[in-house]
RNA sequence: GGCCACGUGGCGGAGUGGUGACGCAGCGCUCUGCAAAAGCGCGCACCCCGGUUCAAUUCCGGGCGUGGCCUCCA
């Protein structure tokens, strides 16, 4: 089946073709570690996680790379450990801020049901290769040395009329453009408005390392290099798929690109670029000074990662998606119906529509009513149903049991489980005496507990009573 | 100001040059002591204005609205 994917470079939907089918290799922007995720945050990370499934299945889960890189070196981690851990050195404190919500992250997305990339390579432990690059550039004539920083010049990138692309292809504005728009305080080293740092002086205090090209004094990588060195370390010159969020196409996947592409004379960094959209909560933008800004912990407490997962997959990644809680609530009881139904399967193959629908562009909403399609199906078959369980777990979902994933809700909701079972009994007494006044009232109390039951014969015929709770 | 994306029924959300999305909610029926759950069935749509066309929600142009980017935000 033919993958095709939009690449936001060419601006359509384009057959994917592996550079090596043996070895199918993807690099996505990952976290800057300095506080816990939002639930932004985890759009590209449960999309790409779901694109790196399904290359998994079309490639082979041993012929598939998936690079997303941990930025531990930014100025917001500066300012977190400074804050937060005033008696230590800096150093330490921003080891322990890095740690800490590196942690918070992985026990995040795990709870959502992602895998674990191939490699996670930390930026601070690439500072090397990122030296390496930065020479190759200033010998190649793309970056110059000038007060102890280093800056690349995408004039000087353009003017090369070579293989390269030409600087701003990937955002589609021309340098004109930018330069026209370049804000007023241009730093003075720098020779034209639109350059930018790969590398700079480090403040006092501040986390160092050796310059590059010939700078006496210490200093600090510039944003977009440490991306450029990660994916060539582990991923190559070149490769298949570069993903992350809309806003970082400019000005961090353009400058990456022109960094890579210049340092290895190279027309292409990545075949293709996907990007996802972005996410509004309750049809506003999310932003801390509106509290409405929600963590991946936050709603965790709530939720069940697959109920935040299923949620974010009910709409195409390109398209904006509105976070709500009536959203949730319907995610909720889908997924409640879906673990009735397919928990308990085993074996199987995923079904083909699921497949096709992934393959178009990763369309899962399509993906999600074929999904319905399969549910319907698999109450008349154990072939459908075990179908429909295996394209669930392709996906990340199913990952408890029924019972677990009912004690959970249980447990959330503070109910006594063996009071309900007690009061269902008596119930059923009653009902079997035709008391109706007092079964409909137990009913009732039940009902106030937020409990709801349901009546069914087994398959001796006698009354048989289940329950869950409302949401 | 420049560039880009989006605008589908009560809600969420695909898709298509010409009768079906799908899900939730709603309504009806079956089942039930009555309900609930479950099963079956039903209805309701394509921002506005032009243009192209035998035919436009779908293509083109304009407008309006929402959101994003324009140097360290997914």
């Amino acid at each position: 089946m033919q993958l095709r994917l939009y690449d936001t470079l060419a601006r359509e939907k384009r057959p994917f073709t592996p550079l090596d089918p043996e070895n199918v290799r993807m690099y996505v922007c990952g976290p800057t570690v300095y506080d816990f995720a939002h639930i932004g945050n985890a759009r590209p990370v449960i999309v790409f996680d779901v694109l790196f499934r399904l290359l998994r299945h079309l490639y082979g889960a041993d012929h598939v790379t998936y690079v997303r890189n941990i930025t531990d070196v930014d100025d917001k981690i500066n300012d977190r450990a400074a804050r937060d851990f005033p008696g230590l050195p800096l150093n330490q404190a921003i080891r322990k801020v890095t740690e800490v919500t590196e942690k918070q992250f992985h026990e995040d997305v795990d709870a959502l049901g992602c895998l674990r990339p191939t490699v996670e390579p930390r930026a601070t432990e690439y500072i090397v290769e990122m030296r390496t690059l930065i020479e190759k550039l200033v010998a190649g004539g793309f970056a110059y040395v000038a007060e102890d920083h280093v800056l690349f010049s995408p004039q000087a990138m353009n003017a090369a009329n070579s293989v390269l692309p030409r600087y701003g292809a990937l955002a589609n504005r021309s340098l004109d453009e930018m330069i026209a728009g370049a804000r007023v305080d241009v730093a003075p080293y720098k020779r034209d408005a639109t350059d930018f740092v790969l590398w700079k002086p480090a403040k006092p205090g501040e986390p160092s390392w050796p310059s590059p090209s010939g700078i006496k004094t210490e200093g600090r990588p510039g944003w977009h290099i440490e991306c450029s060195a990660m994916a060539w370390k582990h991923l190559g010159e070149q490769f298949d798929i570069h993903g992350g969020g809309i806003d970082l196409v400019f000005p961090h996947h353009e400058n990456e690109l022109a960094q890579s592409c210049c340092a290895f004379h190279s027309g292409r960094m990545a075949n293709i670029w996907m990007h996802n959209g972005f996410l509004q909560v309750e049809g506003d933008k999310m932003s801390k000074s509106l509290g409405n800004f929600v963590t991946i912990r936050e709603l965790l407490k709530d939720w069940p990662g697959e109920v935040l997962r299923l949620n974010m997959l009910k709409t195409h990644y390109r398209s904006p998606i509105d976070w709500t809680v009536k959203g949730m609530e319907e995610s909720a009881k889908t997924l409640d119906d879906w673990y009735a139904l397919a928990a308990d399967a085993n074996g199987g193959e995923p079904s083909q529509a699921v497949i096709e629908a992934l393959c178009d562009d990763l369309n899962t909403a399509q993906m999600i009513t074929s999904l319905h399609g399969l549910r319907n199906a698999a109450s008349e078959g154990e072939l459908n149903r075990t179908e429909f369980a295996a394209s669930l777990h392709l996906l990340g979902f199913l990952s408890e049991t029924v019972a677990e994933w009912k004690q959970r809700k249980q447990q959330a909701s503070g109910i006594d489980a063996k009071r309900v079972d007690s009061l269902i009994a008596d119930r059923t007494a009653a009902r079997a005496r035709k008391d109706f006044k007092e079964s409909d009232r137990i009913r009732d109390e039940l009902a106030a507990m937020g409990i709801v039951l349901k009546d069914g014969k087994d398959a001796d015929g006698n009354p048989t009573t289940t329950w869950e709770i409302a949401r």
